[in-house]
DNA sequence: CCCGGAACCTGAAGGC
DNA sequence: TGCCTTCAGGTTCCGG
């Protein structure tokens, strides 16, 4: 489940790599996955472009090309990228590749996916994506008073908000999970019902929280992987996501799972006390 | 505009 | 062992 820490550390992985470097072949083995035009056209208009500059916006993989257009990438919750030397993947990462990119380097970039939900379009610009999407919560511009002005006459539970691309761009379940839980804030307690006071301590925890997902390179509960195949360790520094059952490490009780809006959501019952709680 | 739920996708995991 | 059900969650769409 690549969320904005995954996604920069897969950017940041890359960018060394794939920055100058040209498209010599593409491969679509999943035609569905293409949202602009068809496989065909694809390969056709990206075979020959160099890549300009290799970006993130949101959880959205970002390759800008030196023709001003922009392969835009998103890996959903299974999807992950490998570069690896041509024909030297294993039979274990061929398994669920969608996508081979190869570059004029002799190296190439598989687009694994195990359920096929992962997306790629070439666009002519980035503004679609900038219509779309909330601020980056990592931008100097996401302050107290932005995120408040973002959750006001939002009554829906704030754990649903945060993971709404259109308010904040990159945070998803597990992050959200962990934001509120170090803000100490109950996830269904309604946006528009927090205190001043706790929006700056949730925007703090945002930036705190994120900052060290990509510090530890991502969480790879699953299929996220960096494109070297290495696993990130954010998932063993959660204190909350995905740790059902387990005691909370700042007060012994139990982490506790529920739904919200059908996500799995962790929390500590006792150190994010209750939902009608109009907290401090 | 806002909210909540369904649908999409398919392998993994668990129950019996 | 094997069949069946449920789960996972990012995005998009739709109805109220």
């Amino acid at each position: 489940m690549p969320e904005l820490p995954e996604v920069e550390t897969i950017k940041n992985d890359l960018r060394p790599e794939l920055k100058g470097r040209r498209f010599t072949s593409v491969s679509i083995l999943w035609p569905r996955m293409v949202l602009s035009g068809s496989p065909e056209l694809l390969g056709e208009q990206l075979i020959g472009q160099h890549i300009r500059e290799v970006a993130r916006r949101g959880k959205y993989l970002v390759f800008r090309l030196a023709s001003g257009q922009a392969l835009v990438l998103h890996m959903r919750m299974t999807g992950s990228l490998l570069l690896r030397s041509a024909s030297e993947s294993s039979p274990d990462e061929r398994r669920y590749v969608t996508a081979v990119f190869g570059l004029d380097s002799g190296q190439e970039l598989l687009f694994c996916d195990r359920r096929k939900l992962g997306t790629v379009a070439l666009v002519d610009s980035e503004a679609g994506l900038d219509r779309k999407l909330g601020p980056e919560p990592l931008d100097r511009a996401f302050t107290t008073q932005k995120l408040q002005g973002l959750l006001a006459k939002r009554k829906a539970p704030i754990k649903a908000i945060l993971c709404d691309q259109d308010v904040i761009a990159g945070i998803g379940n597990m992050y959200a999970d962990e934001a509120l839980f170090s803000a100490r804030i109950h996830p269904l307690r309604p946006a528009n019902s927090l205190s001043h006071n706790e929006i700056d301590k949730l925007r703090n925890a945002i930036i705190v929280v994120l900052r060290k997902g990509i510090r530890n390179a991502g969480a790879s509960f699953s299929d996220y992987r960096r494109p070297s195949g290495n696993r990130g360790s954010q998932q063993n520094a959660f204190q909350v996501a995905h740790r059902g059952g387990e005691t909370c490490s700042v007060c012994a009780t139990p982490i506790v799972r529920i739904p919200v809006r059908n996500r799995g959501t962790y929390y500590c019952p006792k150190c994010q006390s209750d939902a009608t709680c109009s907290g401090s």
